[in-house]
DNA sequence: GCCGTTTTCGGCCCGACTGTTTTCAGTCG
């Protein structure tokens, strides 16, 4: 797909017209569509052929007008004018924390800057403290900003992040005067992915409270520290430096301020747009008409007086909450899931036998699970030839003989080899419950398009779960480039579920193909992927992305009941 | 550049912190 590619373009437009001083409602635009494009799970070729781009929000007739050129020539007249003009290394100047469009102007015109490079050599040199507007304070603050960058590596798993989180909000609840604390930002929205650590607390010593925040041995860095707000860097798990900011609000602010720090910027846009229409105001510290604060201790009362369910965090992204604000009524929860569907043991590169397994399950309060070890291809996972394979599935019966009040299926994650046929024999899948099949290698082959891989899978009638659609692993491996509207369509067609693997590096399929599947009716299965008993408590990053991508439990078939799992399977069996 | 049941023109979200051009512009979220 041409979408990303796009997307950068667009983007690029708007970095470049920001840093020549370009009308900012333009730059903005810009980059709304540079987020509708890349956030789109049909190709826009596809849309451009079917003249709909100017159904999409933010699409005008002029920024048509420029996506049919890129796709035409592969590239803007808008674009090539401001690259013809300005280094191609600029924008990158804008991710620098310090550096803003008229700082990277002035290091451009001032000092012939045009990367990341020659603002170092700057700094080093002296050159920099000399420029009107920089002073000591501000170049090493950029300095400071170049170090983070490159020591911070983009952006944080959710899974690394999380934990770090809640031990940061756990040393803010411990300051004197804090009454509560909450994690805000994209950790309490779920995504995949975080920028920064944000945290919000009630207190009404406010500058005590930052004070003792900023001054603790764990911060690296102080980026600032003022009466409400303070921000510091700290050392993550993974030896990278993560941005941790603290809001200290009063309590008849705290669900206002909870609110808007959750974000994300682009659903407070709309909200605070539905309170202008109005005549309101909304702010972090309520919702206001005129002098005359009508909500904001707690969200709940924010969103309902704008006429809005309270849309859990999950969902605020601007992509299609406020269409369907229906959607939050019958959301999947944790508490729906029934069962774990796809777990490793020690047969193949698991740390806990069947029973250990299945007993963590029960303990969770699971109905069933279902195990599904290695296939014989998999030789670097302990993949289990067909002899082994066959042994295996008695020692499951045998457990589950043994346990009470949890279900243990027979399963395999078979491997889908590169011409698209199976790893095992049918006769084997056939004495399976549930068969996962998984593209393990052969991932970026030109030769061997994954896509038709996945789809040849399918169409075996034992094949009941695509593993890990795409592949991915989150800041180590690209997604395989798999056409997800003809795996979605597949699915749906084939009575095949498509996995969300809640492993917090994998979260695949990610949120928005989540949704992509839902609209095509394809069916869903939570699974967490687990190799070792506590691996099942990940299950929660897989509900997230589910609910990100608004899933109902009638998506997910492990939020059903054994007896109607056992049906669907069956189901294409019996075709 | 987009957008419209107060609109086809005139709007487009809002506030904290910081440094320094000492009264506010720039940056950030």
């Amino acid at each position: 797909m041409i979408n990303a590619d796009l997307a950068r373009a667009f983007e690029r437009i708007a970095d470049l017209m920001e840093i020549t001083g370009g009308d900012r409602f333009r730059v903005n635009s810009y980059r709304r569509v540079s987020r509708t494009i890349g956030d789109l799970t049909d190709d826009i070729a596809d849309i451009a052929a079917r003249g709909k781009l100017t159904d999409l929000p933010g699409v005008g007739k002029g920024t048509a007008d420029r996506i049919a050129q890129f796709l035409e020539t592969g590239t803007i007249d808008v674009l090539d004018d401001l690259e013809s003009r300005l280094p191609v290394g600029l924008p990158e100047l804008l991710s620098i924390p310090g550096m803003g469009p008229k700082k990277v102007a002035a290091v451009h015109e001032k000092l012939g800057v045009g990367g990341t490079d020659d603002l170092k050599r700057v700094i080093e040199s002296g050159e920099l403290a000399n420029l009107p507007g920089f002073g000591e304070t501000s170049v090493k603050r950029i300095a400071d900003g170049i170090a983070f960058l490159e020591t911070s590596g983009g952006r944080t798993a959710l899974g690394i992040a999380q934990p770090l989180a809640e031990a940061q909000a756990e040393r803010v609840a411990g300051i004197r005067g804090v009454k509560r604390v909450a994690v805000a930002g994209s950790l309490r929205r779920g995504a995949e992915t975080i920028g920064d650590v944000d945290l919000l607390c009630e207190a009404s010593n406010g500058r005590e409270v930052v004070e003792a925040f900023v001054n603790a041995a764990v911060v690296k860095r102080v980026l600032a520290s003022g009466d409400t707000k303070g921000s510091v860097t700290v050392e993550s798990p993974d030896r990278r430096e993560l941005q941790i900011d603290l809001r200290v609000v009063p309590a008849e602010s705290y669900g206002a301020a909870l609110q808007y720090f959750t974000g994300s910027k682009e659903h407070n846009v709309r909200l605070r747009e539905l309170a202008v229409n109005r005549k309101w105001r909304l702010n972090e510290y309520g919702l206001f008409d005129g002098e005359t604060r009508l909500a904001g201790a707690t969200e709940e009362e924010i969103y309902a007086r704008l006429g809005l369910p309270c849309f859990p965090p999950e969902l605020r992204e601007d992509r299609g909450e406020f269409e369907d604000p229906g959607c939050v009524d019958d959301l999947l929860d944790l508490s729906d899931i029934r069962g774990d569907l796809h777990v490793h043991t020690i047969a193949s590169d698991g740390m806990a036998t069947i029973e250990e397994m299945a007993k963590a399950a029960k303990a969770l309060g699971y109905k069933y699970i279902a195990i599904c070890d290695h296939s014989k291809s998999s030789a670097i996972a302990n993949g289990l030839s067909t002899e082994r394979m066959e042994r295996h599935i008695e020692d499951i019966r045998a457990v589950e003989r043994k346990l009470k009040g949890i279900a243990v299926l027979v399963g395999c994650e078979v491997d889908i080899l590169s011409d698209g046929s199976l790893d095992y024999p049918d006769d084997i899948l056939r004495e399976c419950d549930l068969v996962t099949a998984s593209i393990h290698f052969g991932m970026q082959g030109a030769k061997t398009s994954p896509t038709r891989r996945t789809l040849a899978a399918m169409e075996n009638p034992y094949v009941n779960i695509i593993g890990h659609p795409t592949g991915r692993l989150l800041g180590q491996r690209p997604p395989m480039d798999v056409d997800m509207a003809a795996i979605v369509k597949g699915a749906a067609e084939s009575g095949t579920a498509l996995e969300i693997n809640a492993a917090w590096a994998r979260l695949d399929l990610k949120d928005i193909h989540v949704r992509q599947a839902i609209d095509a009716g394809a069916m869903l299965a939570v699974c967490t992927d687990a190799h070792s008993t506590g691996g099942l408590a990940t299950i929660g990053y897989g509900v997230t992305t589910a609910r990100r991508g608004r899933a109902a439990k009638r998506h997910v078939l492990n939020a059903r009941p054994l007896g109607r799992v056992r049906q669907w399977l069956a189901g294409k069996r019996d075709r």
